[in-house]
DNA sequence: CGGCCAACGTGCACTCGATGCAATGTTACA
DNA sequence: TGTAACATTGCATCGAGTGCACGTTGGCCG
């Protein structure tokens, strides 16, 4: 059990929060450790052309679903649109959603390490809504390396993979593995045994369902906020219980006493 | 059949919340079939066969994916081990998954219904911790009903599909699309437009997320502890921001039985 | 430069999940 | 009892995903 944990300060796009990678840079693991020892340089051509190869089956497999939705796109259509044989699609992806989810293990791991490693006077929530912020900020920026009109293509693709069922049935799917991996972290952090102590699950799998929201509401809108602010705005409305702060559309109809706290504690929005 | 709602009248299992269906002796209970005066007119022989196939469908995939593990069991086995053929499967379930998680939208559609219904002084998460506990109470019940002897079989089978992570990325898209359409019904009560308005959606996920945990803590431990009262805990704490009782850093081990770590204190709660 | 080796691309065959269609059997009901 | 509705089943088919083997390409070393 390596508790190494390298600083991984690897320019890693945290996209997989979302469900989608941001870019066309950057990223990709290729196992492939089985080179010589001194991997010095990422040597040039052969790894170039997987890169190249992965992120035209993403941006295919995106466009695709894009256009015609995921359960009418094969993989024979993803694999043609990026010019290689299908079965050459399945050495870069698993499964066909994978292709459009983010997904990536080493992320998860990257988490974990950034969760373990934070000052142990926060409270649970703090140190894991502090991970996820981080994670938005890097996210934010990313995109506004993008431009606008990139940034604008990206959200569209985004909201129509939001919107198909099938896909965010994955979605959920990945964000559960996540959570399982950050939920063994914030155990490990809290010293107490998940299996007899569910607070640690309970942290996490709250503060991920509230990141996830706010990703969801971040894209909806097209990313005019940024999505480190809403996911603060969301890990603090966890904080304070969940009561309502501020409404946002026009309160309807009084309604009579219905929460505690009704007003905004720390003004955060918009 | 459109359910009305009424908090216990329909007999149906909410293990839905769970994963899985309760079930073994549901065909035993059909069997005892009480005068069917006004409302089931239709427990002819035709429907009883037909719940009795689907019950022993769900038996077979369970036993045989608690004893070989999802993947290695295909729907052909399932099939003739309910000695139907492959093909009857598909026209009782729409895909291997769903024989062993139990999703079923009509029970979205209650639980849309007992949301709305609730008194309208109550906070979103009262209401919708209200609603789920509700749910947690009648599956408590059902389970009771079981015996020890076939709630422990039953926790078992639940532990083991809750392990495979297929199963698990099947159950937590489930619990995703329950959660839009309960995200749907909150904002309704709201009044609020979910689109320009994330709270809705954070309430709902947060408190869905919570009573998931606390489901499988209650499975993990062959639910000792009632998944009723778990659940009040988990929403409990949500409410009160998820703040630890004891500090893990001040107290890390020699706790007592974790599940009361974070459970009534704080007689804040109404 | 030439040659070896590992990794990559690709075709092929195959399993299995899932669906549509049509034929056959079974139940319900007049 | 006859008929209509419905459930079961077989069959054909598509698509996802995998294992295997072969050819190609890039990297590396003598």
């Amino acid at each position: 059990m390596v508790t190494s944990a390298p600083p991984t300060s690897a320019p890693l796009t945290p996209a997989h929060l979302i469900g989608t990678e941001v870019g066309s840079t950057l990223e990709d693991h290729a196992h492939a450790d089985h080179a010589p020892a001194d991997h010095a340089a990422h040597s040039g051509r052969r790894d170039r052309k997987k890169r190249a190869t992965r992120q035209a089956l993403r941006d295919a497999a995106l466009e695709l679903v894009a256009r015609r939705g995921f359960a009418h796109v094969t993989v024979e259509d993803i694999a043609e649109a990026a010019d290689v044989a299908t079965r050459t699609f399945f050495n870069y992806f698993p499964s066909k959603e994978s292709a459009v989810i983010g997904a990536d293990p080493e992320r998860i791991e990257s988490m974990r390490a950034s969760l373990l490693a934070r000052p142990a006077d926060e409270t649970p929530l703090e140190a894991i809504g502090a991970v996820l912020i981080d994670y938005a900020t890097i996210l934010d920026e990313d995109l506004d390396d993008l431009g606008g009109e990139g940034k604008k293509a990206w959200f569209q693709r985004f909201c129509i993979v939001r919107a198909d069922p099938e896909l965010s049935g994955a979605y959920a799917a990945h964000m559960a593995e996540t959570e399982r991996g950050l939920a063994v972290a914030m155990a490990e952090r809290l010293g107490s045994d998940p299996y007899h102590d569910p607070y640690p699950a309970l942290v996490t799998a709250t503060a991920l369902a509230a990141v996830r929201v706010a990703a969801m509401y971040w894209s909806a809108n097209g990313g005019e906020e940024s999505l480190a602010r809403l996911t603060r705005a969301a890990i603090d409305s966890l904080g304070r219980g969940l009561v309502r702060q501020v409404p946002a559309s026009a309160e309807p109809r009084g309604r009579p006493r219905a929460a505690t706290g009704y007003r905004s504690q720390s003004g955060q929005t918009k």
